[in-house]
DNA sequence: ATTAATCTTGACCGTTCGGTCAGGTTTATT
DNA sequence: AATAAACCTGACCGAACGGTCAAGATTAAT
């Protein structure tokens, strides 16, 4: 069982290191030498581990994109359209809160123009919101919300929700230099998820 | 007057040059190479009106933030809560579309943590934002509107709205690899100016 | 026409980058 | 105990980076 723990522990250790300062500098601010550091490694250790640096940074974009798909599990047990989309707005908001590092190195890799995950969102994250976009169609043809675009309303709770993650250091400018306690942040959480539900007419 | 019209002519050649490469490759991707490139003009040139890759990113990051200021005036412009609002989401939607560049190299640096512009956000921003957050309270207390966290509602409005342009990509990438078209985007625009609105209670 | 100021540029510099590699050490297998 | 496999790492490499500079070209001022 424990055959390759060396190699599973370090790698765990680089990819940890990895995510904190690619989160941290971006992907070309980031050195293998910062990144070497962060782990307590050597440099030419991580690339024992990782040819290079585009397979490290694939590796970490990789683990984000499936806790991304991961949140959507959420949306999918709930019958009641009010219930599956509180849910998946307050998972996010939640993922926001406790991975934000995963969630600016996802936001630079789009910032860029998506480079190394095209196909991934052309493909698999194209296909997973076409499912709930039906869902949602289904909703509106049955008169349980109101007709709207379900494609911009994802749209839109991506974009709120990821927006504490991501600019989590302009928020923390506006309010007086701290980061969000955790009474702020469930006022914003419950704030976003009555704003959006009623904005769609969930809520009548 | 036409006195420094070669500098006045050049700065401007190079700041442009300078948006498009600092939001395609950010900071730490642009190179003077390329900017120079872009400009059409040789590299040491480009250190001969701005000393430093710093200095010349400075100044976008400053035409950027006046931009994003002037775009307030139609809140203030209207007294009735639903308009100033509407109006606001309006421009900055439109800000998205025409200035997609812009919006980018923001995000970007907010997402490195504001390194350059720290003192802008807690200083300027955070005062314009409390003269905002003011008259929304105005509102609340008249009754005009329901009970919210004007903050919360306002970074809402920049989530959804910049995320138009700092997430294209991926936008473009869900939707058959085409950007949104002017029909879409009004769409869109609609749709965030009707769930915002009515999310808050403004249209009831 | 002459001088001064501004502008232009190829060549160059020290630094840091991602990546390599030979040779040593540790761990697993028999 | 011996062999093999896996792991470790200091020293090194070519390329690309931001930035400099001296010398020439152009424009403005007198």
């Amino acid at each position: 069982m424990r055959k390759n723990q060396i190699r599973i522990n370090n790698e765990r250790r680089i990819l940890a290191a990895a995510v904190k300062i690619f989160a941290g500098y971006g992907y070309q601010g980031a050195t293998m030498r910062k990144i070497a550091e962060e782990a307590g490694l050597p440099k030419a250790n991580l690339h024992y581990y990782f040819q290079t640096k585009e397979q490290l940074y694939r590796q970490v974009l990789d683990g984000i994109f499936k806790d991304w798909l991961a949140a959507a599990n959420t949306f999918d047990e709930c019958e009641e359209p009010m219930e599956a989309l509180r849910g998946y707005i307050e998972t996010k908001m939640d993922l926001s809160r406790k991975r934000p590092l995963e969630s600016r190195i996802w936001a630079e890799e789009i910032l860029r123009g998506a480079p190394l995950i095209q196909d991934q969102l052309e493909q698999t994250l194209a296909a997973w919101l076409d499912t709930r976009v039906k869902r949602i169609t289904d909703w509106i043809n049955t008169g349980t919300i109101q007709p709207m675009n379900p494609r911009i309303l994802m749209y839109m709770i991506w974009a709120v929700t990821q927006h504490f993650a991501d600019f989590e250091s302009q928020i923390r400018a506006l309010n007086q230099q701290q980061n969000l306690s955790d009474e702020q942040f469930a006022e914003a959480k419950k704030q976003v998820v009555q704003t959006i539900l009623k904005g769609i007419g969930a809520l009548d």
